[in-house]
DNA sequence: ATATAGAACGAACGATCGTGCTATTTATGC
DNA sequence: GCATAAATAGCACGATCGTTCGTTCTATAT
């Protein structure tokens, strides 16, 4: 019992607020994230939760990389284990929609990017560097689908991953605003489109 | 001179509160608005400001409208002084472009999506409106392309407008994060391909 | 069991929030 | 120019914001 408790329950309780946070900042987004109603919704006392973090500032930050990391593990780790070209990128296409699915009602990862993009700061740096570490993974997976022969030679690599971005922005537009049905089946037409005109 | 002072002095300084709060909106959002902060802006009174319009979610209404306005002024209705069809549909997006490339730092419009598209009440109301509104506009734009026989015949109109839809998100999305000259040219090669796709 | 360190609480701070209410200033119609 | 109405300012309210500080409680290590 005594073995790591010290060590651990400091973690967990960061954890549970984060959870709490995370929550709470897909309705409200980053900005509309404040202590006093997430140390309600955890059962803590403002000054209790404030002490895990420091600042607002950093709390947002650590709720930003929360999301990053459940992305990763619900889009990327998944999709790694399939072989490397098309089906690799058809995975993280297919686990993304999962994820848009469930994140119809607010996405953290992309409020931020509206909240931030025109702002400096460090959350701006951070949501920037999410951002484009992501774009990069999707554009490993697309050169790799270039080399084994499963994509044009010709292919655009940057070009690609923008639009596959771009269709997946629209998905979660249209599925905040229209319903997810509608908005996954016009993003599942476009991408039948989209494969069919860059594949070998 | 006593001609429209009485009816147009309100009128006149509600537009100028307006001109305003739609500068502060596009950085900080419609949730980041502040009366205090805007009434310092605009160099009146909290109460002042306050007087026209009542509530802060009616002023939130009323910069959502300055932006659809705008919106209009600047992309639809130049758009239709062009022919029926592709031509037109081709200005409506070059009139979008420009609007995207100046509102590279925020969009009221965008960040309203996303601030209400998980919540309810009449801030979300009237962005599924504005958005609905539009999406119907291009859609119209689509059908008479289809119907002048400038997009082919089997053309899904909901579908079109949803992949126009997507590349702007897209635009305006790398554009904040990236910069825009990157972000439009991978636009600009995105609509090509789709035109290709589309046309007869 | 007791000393010690860590975690959470409670209260308070100055600031700002949206919103009333009452004066005061400004512009209007005759 | 004067009466009147509209527009703005001033002030105060309760609430909430992020943050600080000292205390209390809890769990650890000896």
């Amino acid at each position: 019992m005594t073995i790591a408790t010290h060590p651990g329950k400091r973690a967990a309780t960061r954890d549970t607020i984060l959870d709490h946070a995370y929550a709470l900042a897909r309705r409200d987004g980053l900005e509309g994230l404040s202590i006093g109603n997430l140390a309600g919704d955890v059962g803590m006392s403002k000054s209790g939760v404030f002490a895990h973090f420091g600042s607002r500032e950093d709390l947002q930050l650590a709720v930003l990389d929360t999301g990053r990391q459940r992305f990763v593990t619900q889009v990327l780790l998944p999709a790694l284990k399939q072989p490397r070209g098309l089906p690799r990128l058809r995975a993280i296409v297919a686990h993304w929609f999962e994820w848009s699915r469930e994140h119809q009602s607010g996405c953290v990862l992309l409020s931020a990017v509206s909240e931030y993009d025109g702002r400096d700061g460090a959350l701006h740096d951070g949501v920037v560097r999410q951002q484009a570490g992501w774009r990069d993974e999707l554009q490993k997976a697309i050169a790799q689908a270039v080399e084994l022969g499963h994509l044009r030679s010709d292919t655009d690599v940057a070009q690609l991953a923008f639009e596959i971005y771009a269709l997946m922005l629209g998905l979660h537009h249209d599925a905040g605003l229209f319903g997810f049905d509608e908005a996954g089946r016009l993003t599942r037409a476009a991408f039948e489109r989209l494969w069919r005109s860059w594949q070998t």
